[in-house]
DNA sequence: TTTCCTGCAAAAGGTTTGCATGAGC
DNA sequence: GCTCATGCAAACCTTTTGCAGGAAA
């Protein structure tokens, strides 16, 4: 996490990653944003995209998603929420549940620790990936495609 | 994932390996784990160490944690339970809470999803930070050595 | 003319894999 | 002998970094 100064210039690659992160529900990987900003900028490079990311999220624009399953994801919603992670498909969705803040205080009561926050990530089937059959156990890969 | 088979050898290097994970309460990364396991048998190889945390973690032996922060961690407590990451030094620890399993369906009716479980990680500041001084804000670095 | 950003390419860090060898049924 | 497992090294994938050039204030 590098220092950010205040000033810092809204160039238009980085306003094509905030708006694209702003205009999907979804929560896509570095290299899916990457993909989607090229098509309105075709010379964008993946470092740019990458510097830009870890800016904007050090400066609370969007959300860095530290979740099981590999790959950083980014979210352009930087409202507090909760996800759920399809295991089939690999697809991330955001969780329709309250946040429960007074877990914290909770924690904080009997460990000791300061506790500043929690993330909650479900794992399950999506309803799309349900219809396809109950149980395919092995080989669920998760899509790679660009259908963020 | 790969497809463990049901047969498979309980070899020197992943009793230790078991053995370390279990004799533990904190949640060491792979190569944590190597060195701990190299101290007995000081000719296990790295690849070997993740070959064993993925194939026992495939048969539920002990539990592999995707967790913020860098690198997977791996668990010899396979039970049920939450945890604390402590964003100072680094450190993740068992959060005393009772699991919640009832978010589980409640999370299924209003969303479709089949919801097979939840991951919910604390962050804050474990007691032994909190006295070092209350704000340092940059420049905390997770310590790398092996006090696991 | 200084500062901030970019593209490109190389490096870094963690994890996985191929391969020849070795141990256990 | 067949299978499973190992050590070693190379490959891989994602993310970070160095650097020279470019745009904005």
């Amino acid at each position: 996490m590098l220092h950010y100064g205040l000033k810092f210039r809204m160039t238009p690659q980085r306003q094509a990653i905030l708006e694209e992160l702003r205009r999907l529900t979804s929560h896509p990987t570095a290299d899916q944003v990457h993909a989607l900003v090229r098509r309105r900028l075709p010379r964008v490079s993946l470092g740019t995209v990458y510097r830009n990311l870890e800016m904007l999220s050090d400066c609370g624009l969007v959300q860095k998603l530290e979740m099981g399953g590999g790959q950083r994801r980014f979210d352009g919603n930087t409202g507090d929420h909760y996800h759920v992670r399809c295991v089939r498909c690999g697809r991330v969705e955001d969780a329709p549940l309250k946040p429960m803040p007074a877990i914290d205080d909770t924690l904080r009561k009997v460990s000791g620790y300061e506790v500043m926050g929690h993330r909650l990530e479900f794992i399950g089937v999506c309803p799309a990936c349900r219809k396809e059959g109950p149980l395919v156990q092995a080989s669920q890969r998760p899509s790679g495609d660009i259908s963020v």
